[in-house]
DNA sequence: ACCTTACGTTCATTTTAATGGACACTCTTT
DNA sequence: AAAGAGTGTCCATTAAAATGAACGTAAGGT
């Protein structure tokens, strides 16, 4: 049988500004696809659907994605609370569209 | 193969929080976990490690729980800030440990 | 105190996400 | 303008989440 969810407007609005958010930073922070994946330890594809906002991946995943480029939820300076999605998308347009790879490297201690 | 993952502190925190907040959020709303489950569409065992704040659980799932019992992770006034573990952790064990159904009807348009 | 019912938790099965490979397309630097 | 690299996206296979049943526990109304 088929198990066909369905999401409330707010749901997917929060998914897609989550992604936004998560691809910014990553793009701010100089990071391939690749990059961010290998060191979240998930493949390119799964962190493309992240970026995308779909509902699939797991929350964990995203979570420590989000962590590694540096989107904090539970904190006051936290960017998820000034971003809306129109901001995000614009934001993006003004960003490179490839990253570029020129690390040293970078210390992941949480 | 085992594909066993590693979650850093702060995502782990970060889960235990948001799952807190949902069943906060449910036991405010008078809610019994299998009538929240049954408005998510999801089974009451998902719910159950979602509120425990398992990793696993598929991102647009727990944030149409968020939504369904008012956590909102993008508007200012969302408690996701002012909340920390401890205090959340301390208001759940004012709240009854459970609920008791007695509504007529609740309307979900978002 | 009792009886109802919500909760915590586990388990086998079913459904779905994660993966890695692949390919076309698009930047970016030279 | 050509090359190299990053990205968008699809697909078959593999691993894991979602499910529903089940059972003991314990909370709360009467």
């Amino acid at each position: 049988m088929k198990r066909k969810r369905s999401y409330s407007r707010v749901t997917r609005h929060a998914l897609s500004i989550f992604g936004k958010l998560i691809r910014v930073g990553r793009i701010e922070r100089n990071m391939t696809a690749q990059e961010l994946a290998d060191r979240a330890g998930i493949s390119r594809t799964t962190l493309y659907n992240i970026e995308k906002g779909a509902p699939g991946p797991e929350i964990g995943i995203v979570f420590e994605v989000a962590t590694l480029v540096g989107v904090r939820l539970f904190e006051p300076d936290s960017r998820l609370l000034t971003m809306h999605d129109e901001r995000l998308k614009e934001k993006l347009t003004l960003m490179p569209q490839s990253v570029r790879p020129a690390k040293p490297e970078v210390d992941d201690d949480f």
